[in-house]
DNA sequence: ATGTAC
């Protein structure tokens, strides 16, 4: 692997063979070794985005990049619809804007420590979680579903799902424009009608936690957090309907690149142009899925509210923000409307930005990066940097460091649930087994990830959250 | 990530 270092945590792979631009990674010395360890298979996975056409210099990956299917997961890569752009549903990922809402409680830590079973059993019940679950207690029907899908959180926020003030702390208002429901199939249908409101399983997550460290007083200030203060972070994206949607267009678009004259150097590459029939009925599911997402996040924060005040916590919960982590959108950079493909990276728009809530946009966009159950997670601030060098784009979260089933024999023979309770931290889960596959030593340490994205400058820290209380799948 | 193999 070719490579020279541009800057302390920048390097850039320069253009070669089929590559259509140069590559760009973030990393420290520490995530440098592991691209090494790994034989650099994700940095391959850059250089080979970077061969797809109508791609705009350069194709990058965050600080927490490692192999994904056909895209690298950290992978962001722009591409221009009047240049034959492409869209690829690689580039988004099965779970179809996978995200995270960050809430803020009118709470100290040790308000929740004397209720804290309580309150972990009535989030346990308040939010389905574990492969195929669904919700039983309220019902939705296809034209409901054909709403959400088009208009997102905005519409439950009408059925009493929520409030108003709820809608302008989620990226894009948790409504994709391009948003059609009627390119997503009847399967796809069936499969998200009883997961509104789910969290699923693998990483996914619900934690309490307490903000333990403020690194940027302005910023914390501007969002709303301050030390000792509870927080909720939600960890989940689009259930069976993204996945549904992302298989059936992964297998159409490998029919039609070569149709459109699109070379694939991997098949997990499929990609169709963004001016082609079936690449707008692509983005008008992904955006539909999309949606289904934002407002399967906003079913979740009404049960969560409602959890709060069964245990005598009151209603105070607020939204600090909403953020996907799988997604692909058209936004303006460098003068020019591209498609920003972000996967495994969230937006980390800087400040003065528009698109940041007006209360927020001195500080820039609140970037939330989950990390692992029992240490930490991060909010941090997108920067001028992020907007110059990265189509406004950061870091998502830790990355694992051992695969599932190394994780497993690592657990087998302990009781994680209960060395997590020993660490303070209350885990109510579905399945032991993924207890087991998600404990703390199967996931880098977040922090080297956040160290490395605010040195590079394209984001800064803010605070980093403690976890009380784990609903997990 | 995923009705972890329609």
């Amino acid at each position: 692997m070719n490579f020279e270092q541009v800057s302390g945590y920048k390097y850039r792979i320069p253009r070669t063979g089929k590559m259509r631009t140069d590559a760009v990674f973030y990393a420290s010395e520490e995530i440098l070794k592991d691209l090494a360890a790994e034989n650099y298979a994700s940095l391959r996975q850059i250089c080979n985005v970077a061969t797809l056409t109508g791609i705009v210099e350069p194709a990058l990956t965050m600080p927490d990049i490692h192999w994904g299917y056909g895209f690298p997961i950290g992978g962001v890569a722009a591409f221009d619809p009047d240049e034959g752009g492409v869209v690829s549903p690689g580039g988004v990922g099965f779970d179809i804007n996978c995200g995270v809402r960050l809430l803020t409680a009118p709470l100290g830590r040790e308000d929740i420590a004397r209720r804290s079973k309580e309150l972990a059993d009535a989030l346990y019940g308040a939010v389905p979680s574990g492969v195929g679950s669904v919700r039983k207690d309220v019902r939705f029907g296809r034209k409901d579903l054909r709403q959400i899908m088009e208009r997102g959180p905005e519409w439950l926020v009408g059925r009493g799902y929520g409030r108003e003030e709820d809608l302008e702390y989620i990226e894009s208002r948790g409504r994709l424009p391009d948003a059609d429901p009627d390119h997503v199939s009847d399967r796809a249908y069936e499969r998200g009608l009883k997961q509104l409101g789910t969290l699923g399983s693998g990483n996914h997550f619900l934690e309490v936690q307490y903000v333990d460290e403020i690194y940027d007083e302005e910023a914390a200030g501007a969002y709303g957090l301050s030390e000792g203060q509870v927080t909720v972070l939600i960890h989940t994206g689009s259930r069976g309907l993204g996945h549904q949607v992302c298989q059936e267009y992964v297998e159409l678009f490998l029919e039609a690149a070569p149709e459109y004259g699109i070379e694939l150097v991997d098949r997990q590459l499929a990609a169709a142009p963004i001016e082609s029939p079936e690449g707008r009925a692509y983005l008008g599911a992904m955006s539909a899925a999309a949606n289904f997402a934002f407002a399967n996040r906003q079913l979740i924060t009404h049960f969560t509210r409602e959890a709060f005040e069964s245990a005598g916590l009151g209603d105070g919960l607020r939204v600090l923000y909403d953020l996907a982590h799988n997604n692909a959108k058209f936004e303006e950079h460098g003068g020019r409307k591209v498609l920003v493909h972000r996967k495994g990276a969230t937006r980390a728009f800087g400040p003065g930005n528009p698109e940041v809530p007006a209360r927020y946009r001195s500080a820039g966009q609140p970037v939330l990066v989950p990390g692992d159950m029992g240490r930490y997670s991060f909010v941090l601030a997108g920067t001028e940097g992020s907007m110059r060098e990265t189509f406004g784009s950061s870091a998502h979260g830790a990355g694992r460091k051992l695969s599932r089933k190394k994780a497993k024999k690592a657990a087998k023979g302990r009781n994680i649930i209960r060395e997590m309770e020993r660490l303070g931290i209350l885990v109510r889960a579905a399945s032991r087994a993924t207890v087991d596959e998600e404990m703390s030593e199967a996931y880098k340490d977040a922090a080297g990830v956040v160290e490395a994205t605010h040195a590079a400058g394209i984001g800064r820290k803010v605070a980093r959250l403690r976890p009380l209380i784990v609903v997990k799948g």
